[in-house]
DNA sequence: CATGAATGAGGGTTCATTCAT
DNA sequence: TATGAATGAACCCTCATTCAT
């Protein structure tokens, strides 16, 4: 079972279903994308779902470690939230695709058990630092779960904007969005943040 | 054509296609959500894509009629985001498969040219909103089409983290995400917002 | 769902899965047999399987049907073994392909749990003869189910020898036959059987 | 060409075959049943169907080899009956997949011309005997083809009854059915048989 | 107008066969 | 010689769509 061949597969599936959705994309499309016979990706994945499944993995696994590798948690959670935040622009700056195939795919129910366990297990560091940082006072009062909805949802939403052409990429666009994202969930009542890390 | 039956296949739609998917529903199955024969829906649409993109038109009307109907647009920016964003959780409220089914086909390649034109119709009221509120000083000094883009995506997030059943939904968590994306897209160096809820 | 198509579909059923067998026939195949479209057989049947179940025991029953109507329970054995043996040939005179389908599937692992029971319920009659002959000391001291075996192994033989064209068919061919299969399990020892019935 | 692991092929192939049938049997299968690669099979055999024909005849062959070696020619023919019924009776209770997979086979399309040819071949000598056996009045004035099928008939019902659980297989049953079939196929006015078993 | 049986192209998947190693 | 990854035709089945009723 060559590797080369199953991540031709993957990385051909990457765009196929990111453009189409799962349903809408076909298997034979995606082997032909991929530049394999029909037939080929069944010797490297059971099943279409199978496929989704470990394309998700790995998408997820790359994105988790592009975040978190030698991420400076001894830093301030002002300084924390800002190395997240670029991280994220850097990590799908260079995926686009791997965007739109996340998003697409969120919780869907044709994600296995693994998944789903990944999925909280991606969660949880950032839950954590939400956590940390309310009770260091530094952000607001409200669930974690919230916060990391507010920040991932801000993001996203931006990024599709983008991609859609309705807003130009810049810099100076991120660095705003960054401000714009940390004065959402940053404790409010403490007065102008003058951008200094407390 | 009576109007019932046409509705009755549109309110089905909107469950099934919320639900599966465009690619994932299927046109028998949405018939007899619809409690119509099978052939029913093509008395009134020309084909699936003509029934998303009705269905979408009249999801998008409703939710732009809900959200700008006797808007207060004397009131101050403050008063007026609020009433925005209440309104967008209110309408929501009522029809959860709405949120679904509008997320799920946004900018999907079978929307048609009268929908893409909607949806710059839409969001022309919300974009010069912004225009206004930048002009005034009330907002960042950021594109209206990013804070749009904030203020949609923060939201939305919310809406499917809860909707997951990863956040409970209350009126205090509303509240304070309305605080939230007020502060986002707020111009940051004024000082504590007086008008803030806190 | 109209009553002709299905039995267009069963009976092109009968000769696609006898002449090749259930894994060597193909729905496609099949469909062009019957005359209809590749997907109309999946709107009479769940699947292949649930076909090939519903035309064997269609089949069966007109088999037992045709065996058994009207049987003459009051004559001799010998009697009464005759008149089933002469309509076993008579019926299958008039379908050969009943025969090769009965055959080939007979108790193949596809057969469902209602086909099993069908199974069983036809024998029964057969077996209760073979009991209450026995107890008349008019047959061999032997299990009926072995002397049932015998004599449908003995007449299935026949008659796959005459389809092969090994053998010319004739009525006399039958009426020996017959003798051979009373004289397989009469009881030997009562010496020259006189075509009596005793 | 190592003979071994083509013997191991033929081995796993009578197996396969017998328990699922040509169409139903995979090669693939096959192959892993023969604990050799995928390909293997086809450095020793042109297709599957060379395959299922090169089996056909080895399997053939060595049943016409068991049941003739050293056939006693001069006995008497009710001897000679008896030796071939017990020979048959003894070599499928060795090689109980050799029963299936001659059955499931019997005269199927796929069978190329040398195995017609044996097929011929290995009926002659039984036919033979019959036409001896008429000659001598001994047996019943039918053709010997007919004879030939009751016998094989009657043994093949009765094997299949007892490999699906029907019927207890013990060395008394056996004795029975010979004698069963030895009635059915003896000259039936020559009074109680001196040679019977009873 | 509504129906639902019928259609057949196309979907996911298998498998007989090939061929580079 | 044996392997097993790769192939692509063909399989079973679904479903968007049509049309006779």
């Amino acid at each position: 079972m060559s590797a080369p061949t199953r991540d031709a597969i993957l990385d051909a599936a990457l765009g196929v279903f990111a453009e189409r959705g799962f349903h809408g994309a076909s298997m034979p499309a995606l082997a032909e994308a991929a530049g394999v016979g029909a037939g080929t990706p069944y010797r490297h994945f059971e099943s279409k779902e199978a496929l989704v499944n470990a394309l998700y993995r790995r998408t997820k696994e790359a994105l988790m470690g592009a975040l978190l590798a030698d991420f400076p948690f001894d830093a301030t959670e002002r300084e924390q939230f800002r190395v997240f935040f670029f991280r994220l622009v850097g990590f799908f700056r260079a995926r686009p695709e791997a965007f739109d195939f996340l998003e697409l795919h969120h919780h869907q129910p044709y994600l296995d058990a693994d998944n789903l366990a990944l999925e909280a297990r991606s969660l949880a560091p950032v839950l954590a630092y939400f956590e940390r940082a309310r009770r260091a006072r530094v952000t607001r009062a409200m669930p974690p779960e919230a916060l990391t909805a507010i920040v991932w949802g801000l993001f996203a939403s931006l990024w599709k904007a983008i991609r859609l052409g309705h807003l130009a990429p810049s810099d100076e666009l991120w660095a705003q969005a960054e401000a714009c994202a940390w004065d959402a969930v940053r404790r409010p009542d403490d007065g102008p943040d003058p951008e200094s890390d407390r």
